[in-house]
RNA sequence: GCGGGAGUGCCAGAGUCUGGAAAAUGGGUUGGACUCAAAAUCCAAUAGCUUAGUGCUUACGCAGGUUCAAAUCCUGUCUCCCGCACCA
């Protein structure tokens, strides 16, 4: 076990024994809750892709805390789910025993990453004390009828043998296990979530500290757009057809019409004509089983034509009506006009089935040809074989008004529709929430009363791979009614985990809180959570999902805010040989072994310096290599130095103040990768120089060196805090910035003499003599006069001084130099002559341990066509 | 197709918002010092030419433009990555 593995453990155990992490809520401090998406436990443990996840939430935590903010920074698990159950159906071990090893592994490794967490407040949705206010939440959401069980046409995983949401669908495949997931009409318990839909769509510009991306997905999501509602007659019926288009203004061009082929209303249109076995057909055989496979980019459009007839209700012509795979059943009404000549959908079906092609809508310089059109015309233009109210006006412009004749004729109106679907929340599986909910035959559904939960779910059930273990569970499912007292039957469906995550941070504010699901009095303290982290895949799952939850609790005056996630961060990916790490992939780097052989700072301070927090990176062993190395070369700081002489404690100040500076402005922004940079280039300053300054000073320094250093090593900033001062550093005080300690001029110089340095060096190399003694002449050069004619000119002013320059027909030369100018100012650049002695006989001492040689300045009033920097004689 | 992001040395990656001496930092490579030796550490070099130089010439995907001055701003274009996608 290497030293700082060793460091490691001490200080871990110490924070844990002396719970130095533990938060109160009843500070007067200002709050600043801190929070990692927790994690699901799998079988697998972390690799070092999550400790990064973690490592980035960590230093932005410390760091806060020593800014004197009191921190909220808690872990728990999301530990219901389905890959338990799977484990207990292959397994045999029980999904809660699974669980339960699987979060005390994540819990050791969580913990040796030396996170600051405060573990007291720990939650696990799969104790009883957590679901148990799941249930609650269900039954308010349900009595403000926020949730419903409804028919609907529903994703089936048959692999997860369960439902699943809209969004856990992903290219037509489970996001779980990529099967590929079939169409079903089942009832289910649905969140109205659409119900917010334009809420949570208008708020998202409210989401300042949210990354842009994030936000443009979920408004894509929720898919907002703006149209009207059309009602066709069906031809021969009283019946209408419904449907919905964003573009009224070519309704006179419509020339067929098409529904979803498994609407409903098909099989019903076609009842008893010769068409009901084609279409029978049509619709188990090719639309369905293409409904989901993109495999190809521009798929076929499939379709035919179902015997009836609609009447458009503008002009009053007859119009087939088809079924085709390019209309979805869950969009709009599921049946949509269609207009050839406008849009390319109907376009490309048209050809194909030789439905004739009308056009109303005419670009202002041609005409188009029915005939002879290859493709849409969707641009604006006017309007033309239309009602003559309209023929001749601009398209877009138009739509107003028709709308307003549509709903005049109230053969229309202006609506609004959405992408987003509801929340799909049951799931025929057994490790979850089970659903308050009493299936009763004489009452229907009817909610467990309150006092009645938790409904635990029994832990004595067989898992035989075949439906819900829970059918099987006779205590379980046979209950009486909550209402009438008869015999009933329980639901077994139990809540999607999602349901579970989506508030979970509310109750890390006070996790042994009984009397609800959180306390007010805290919500009002803690929350939002000030900077949320977390991974990009849960843009429309958890994000949206817990935005909904906020927006319908505060409704319920349960809490008083209106978003639950004031700023977010998404990480990137650490890979491993070009892919994402993965078990499958054989390329994962256990955080364990990195952490017992290198000890867990250096592998923080290797993950986050590598590249922005996130961006993706790749993983690679000799970077560790060098973070180790680094931190060996801070703990080397540590030992004492006799003090040789005081020349460099203005420059140390000047450097520990911006350190800090710059370190506090990159946390903040997440540029962990530039905070360690500058660390990096202190560290070597600072071995640099030690023992040229006094011990205080550097002691000093040093001191506040660690406390800035803390955030990313903290375990080595904690062992070497201890011989500096009493207390843990981990609790420290961020170092006041002192500005006026910070002097750009120091810097000038020490790249003046680091300049110098290297000259001579050069100078050495190439004589190839045993040198006795360096004289450093500093003389006078054309540009250190063109300097002072700048000078003289007496202006900072950028145009003044190119007009000078341009009038003396200089541009070459000074184009070169003019940028310094401008961007140091002259005083700056012009280290006049005096300055030069004087700096090089300041630091005489330096030069000559840097040598090991005499060195002497002289000041050479001839000096002609010479060098700025001075000239250089070996003796 | 729509939306978002990116293209800089041998590699990773700063710099772009706010134009002003391009390449911070790390890795790698080469040379040197210290070692019996290795590792570690330290020093130097690492686009080309050149030198006792704050020298010259190239160079930030490609092509243009604006400017005294462009990796940075503008226009066009190519490539890659991510998200969404038959949404009526």
């Amino acid at each position: 076990m290497g030293k700082f593995t060793e460091i490691g453990k001490k200080w871990q155990e110490k924070w844990d024994k002396y719970k130095v992490f533990k938060v109160d809520n009843n500070s007067k401090k200002e709050k600043c809750y801190v929070l990692e998406m927790f994690p699901y436990p799998s079988g697998k443990g972390l690799h070092v892709g999550h400790s990064r996840n973690y490592a980035i939430g960590d230093v932005y935590a410390r760091f806060k805390r020593l800014k004197g903010f009191n921190v909220l920074y808690p872990m728990g698990f999301d530990a219901f789910g389905l890959p338990a159950e799977n484990a207990a159906i292959k397994a045999n071990v029980h999904p809660k025993e699974y669980t339960e090893k699987a979060v005390k592994n994540f819990t050791s490794q969580l913990k040796s990453l030396g996170n600051s967490y405060d573990w007291d407040r720990e939650v696990r949705t799969c104790d009883v004390s957590y679901y148990k206010w799941n249930q609650w939440i269900f039954l308010k959401l349900f009595n403000a009828g926020l949730i419903e069980r409804k028919e609907a046409p529903v994703n089936w995983c048959n692999s997860c043998g369960t439902v699943l949401a809209n969004e856990q669908v992903e290219d037509g495949s489970c996001w779980k296990c990529h099967n590929e997931v079939e169409i079903k009409n089942l009832e289910q318990w649905f969140l109205k979530i659409t119900d917010y839909a334009d809420e949570l769509l208008e708020s998202i510009k409210e989401l300042e500290g949210w990354p842009g991306k994030i936000k443009t997905m979920q408004e894509n999501w929720i898919g907002r757009s703006e149209g009207t509602l059309v009602n066709f007659k069906l031809k021969d019926s009283e019946e209408e057809i419904q449907i919905f288009t964003t573009r009224p203004d070519t309704l006179w061009g419509v020339t067929y019409m098409v529904y979803a082929p498994e609407h409903p209303k098909v099989m019903e249109l076609v009842e008893g004509t010769e068409y009901e076995d084609k279409v029978k057909k049509f619709v188990d055989n090719v639309a369905l089983g293409d409904r989901y496979s993109r495999t190809d980019d521009d798929k076929e459009k499939m379709g035919m034509f179902i015997g009836r007839y609609g009447i458009n209700p503008v002009n009053n012509e007859i119009i087939p009506i088809y079924i085709a795979n390019f209309v979805l059943p869950d969009y709009g009404t599921g049946v949509v006009m269609a207009v050839p000549a406008h849009d390319q959908r109907d376009f490309e079906f048209a050809k194909k089935y030789n439905i004739p092609i009308k056009i109303v809508i005419e670009p202002e310089e041609y005409s188009l040809d029915a005939e002879t059109m290859i493709k849409a015309y969707v641009e604006e233009g006017k309007i033309v074989n239309s009602d003559e109210k309209f023929n001749g006006s601009t398209n877009l412009e138009a739509i107003g008004g028709i709308n307003h004749y549509l709903e005049e004729l109230k053969i229309g109106e202006v609506t609004t529709q959405y992408k987003l679907r509801d929340w799909l929340i049951s799931r025929q599986r057994y490790w979850g929430t089970p659903i308050p909910m009493i299936k009763c035959d004489e009452c229907g559904y009817v909610p467990v009363d309150e006092e009645d939960l938790p409904v635990k779910l029994p832990l004595d059930v067989k898992f035989t791979g075949e439906g819900n273990p829970l059918l099987g569970s006779k205590e379980f499912v046979d209950v009486k009614c909550s209402k009438c007292g008869k015999d009933a039957k329980r639901e077994t469906d139990t809540m999607d985990t999602f349901f579970d995550s989506s508030w979970y941070f509310l109750r890390y504010c006070n996790n042994k809180f009984e009397e609800g699901a959180f306390d007010r009095k805290d919500m009002d303290y803690w929350m939002p959570v000030d900077q949320y982290i977390g991974g990009a895949e849960h843009a429309v799952l958890h994000l949206l999902y817990a935005r909904f939850f906020i927006k319908a609790f505060r409704d319920l005056k349960l809490l008083n805010f209106d978003e639950p996630f004031s700023k977010l961060f998404t990480q990137g990916m650490v890979y491993k040989d070009g892919a994402k790490m993965s078990k499958s992939e054989g390329n994962v780097v256990n955080q364990d072994d990195m952490v017992e052989k290198y000890g867990v700072d250096s592998v923080r301070v290797f993950l986050l310096g590598l590249a922005h927090p996130s961006k993706t990176v790749e993983w690679g062993d000799e970077g560790i290599e060098a973070s180790f190395r680094f931190l060996s070369r801070v703990y080397g700081l540590k030992d004492k130095v006799k003090e040789e002489s005081k020349d460099y404690e203005k420059h140390l100040e000047s450097k520990i103040n911006k350190l800090i500076k710059e370190v506090e402005e990159n946390i903040e922004e997440f540029n962990y990768n530039i905070a360690l940079i500058k660390i990096m280039e202190f560290v070597n300053y600072l071995s640099k120089i030690k023992g040229n300054v006094s011990l205080e000073i550097y002691n000093d320094a040093f001191k506040k060196f660690l406390v800035v250093f803390s955030c990313f090593a903290p375990h080595l900033c904690e062992e070497l805090y201890e011989h500096h001062d009493e207390g843990y550093v981990s609790l420290a005080k961020w170092p006041e910035v002192i500005e006026n300690k910070i002097d750009l001029s120091l810097e000038k110089e020490e790249d003046f003499i680091s300049g110098i340095v290297s000259d001579v060096h050069a100078v050495l190399k190439l004589v190839k003599i045993e040198p006795k003694k360096i004289k450093l002449i500093v003389a006078d050069s054309w540009k250190y006069e063109l300097f002072k004619n700048f000078k003289e000119v007496g202006s900072r002013d950028m145009k003044e001084v190119m007009g000078k320059v341009l009038i003396e027909g200089r541009e070459k030369e000074i184009s070169k130099l003019v940028p310094s100018l401008i961007k140091k100012g002259i005083d700056e650049v012009l280290l006049e002559r005096e300055k030069e002695v004087e700096l090089l006989e300041r630091n005489k001492r330096m030069l000559e341990k840097e040598f090991k040689l005499e060195v002497e300045v002289l000041e050479d009033d001839n000096g002609k066509a010479l060098p700025l920097k001075p000239a250089i004689i070996i003796e």
